[in-house]
DNA sequence: AAGTGGTCTAGACCACTCC
DNA sequence: GAGTGGTCTAGACCACTTA
């Protein structure tokens, strides 16, 4: 249910004394709907009595079914079935060498081009640039066994990654610079789809017009923003997850 | 750095006796290089004494961090900084009714056809069907406001969701009707970007060639296979998330 | 005002895994 | 075999929210 086992020790069925348990008898009430989407449910204290168990355990196991969205939970107003389930599913975001290195396939890098310019002004509000500071504009293409893979198009902001001006961005690309030195960043990241015009579709190697996905993704430090990428992928490209 | 804030009490900066505490001070070690990655980070019991708390409060915090995939922990061998850090987001897939409504826009439905048909191969394949069988084939197209949302184009196994064939999907979308009557399932997601042909651009009121995000679900109960759906969205629509 | 979930503690045992 | 994380317990206090 939850997007990933929670824990490594994902057995058969596990007695209702543990957390998992626990869990998996609430989940079976609920899909036998003995408690129906909306309905209230004991509280901590009452179920753990019931099931023989510490409230901690009932709490980690109605905790673990609310994150995954089949719990709501409130203070003083209880715990109920959600009404409408959300899904939530868990995106793998891996560094683009290891992703082409988990299919079994050679990463190559080129860059493309690498400049300290004013960016546009989308892309100055996003890194929250003062007005008219300049920012490092890097552009990159990755390859799946030769064949182009994903074009990089990344604007950062050189104070807040200090010593990227200095780095051999031909050598080692802008995302993997990053991931090294201004590791384990929050941000946000959507996704659409672009058509390609002449420029994406000789880079990618499509025909012009082609649909293409497309990955926006800004990332901060905690208190900065240190760059804001957009990632195109070649045709046919699919992002996969599990819900 | 995680998904979400496990609580909503999510204050400024919290005292270290708390497991949002310790997580703070961990990753501030971790970002001011004190332990870099693939550095192994000392074991609960010591950070516990070190940080003044119990054990069980270190516990929950480097939980949280390698659920977030910051650190890399395993029995015996320790926790460890991870090397190469790979992001997890947490995408949020509500149904599309409430995620139409959540903008403030008024839902509106139609049926396009519904009919009992042999899927395509890739289909059947995808819901587990035996070789011949029928499937319950719903195309049905969502709007905002009265503008296009999103086409439905989805698969059913009936014998996987008893009742489907007698539910009124002119009146209530097959997406509501299933997370109504099959609620809580696990299934894959893939997204990819596709071109508008006539027949597309035509229902999405799009010009034909546009690029069109399209999101392709496959929904099981945990024992069979339910529902393979396509969702092709509006022009310019964009997933959002956060890291 | 009161009841519920959120969290912390101190101690214990267990399961797994690396040496 | 030994050390690490994984979990459970019993009790306690707190924070929030709603009645």
């Amino acid at each position: 249910m939850s997007g990933a086992p929670p824990t490594q020790t994902a057995q058969g069925t596990k007695g209702p004394r543990t957390w998992q348990g626990v869990r998996a008898e609430v989940l079976r009430r609920i899909r036998a709907r003995d408690w129906p989407p909306g309905t209230m449910i004991p509280n901590e204290a009452d179920l753990a009595r019931e099931l023989g168990c510490a409230r901690a355990t009932v709490n980690r196991a109605l905790r673990d079914l609310a994150e995954a969205g089949v719990l709501d939970r409130r203070r003083r107003a209880g715990t109920r079935v959600a009404a409408t389930p959300v899904r939530r599913a868990v995106l793998q975001i891996p560094v683009i060498r290891d992703e082409i290195a988990a299919q079994g396939r050679d990463h190559g890098y080129r860059l493309l081009s690498r400049a300290l310019a004013a960016p546009p002004a989308a892309t100055a509000a996003a890194l929250a640039l003062p007005e008219g500071a300049q920012a490092l504009h890097v552009r990159a293409l990755h390859f799946a066994d030769a064949q182009p893979f994903v074009l990089e198009d990344r604007w950062i902001a050189p104070e807040a990654a200090p010593g990227v001006l200095d780095a051999d961005l031909a050598r080692i690309s802008a995302n993997e610079w990053l991931v090294r030195h201004a590791p384990f960043a929050s941000g946000t990241l959507s996704f659409g789809a672009v058509t390609a015009d002449a420029g994406l579709a000789g880079l990618l190697d499509c025909a012009p017009g082609t649909a293409l996905l497309r990955l926006d993704r800004t990332t901060s430090d905690g208190a900065r923003m240190v760059t804001a990428a957009a990632l195109t992928y070649h045709a046919g490209y699919r992002l996969r997850t599990t819900i």
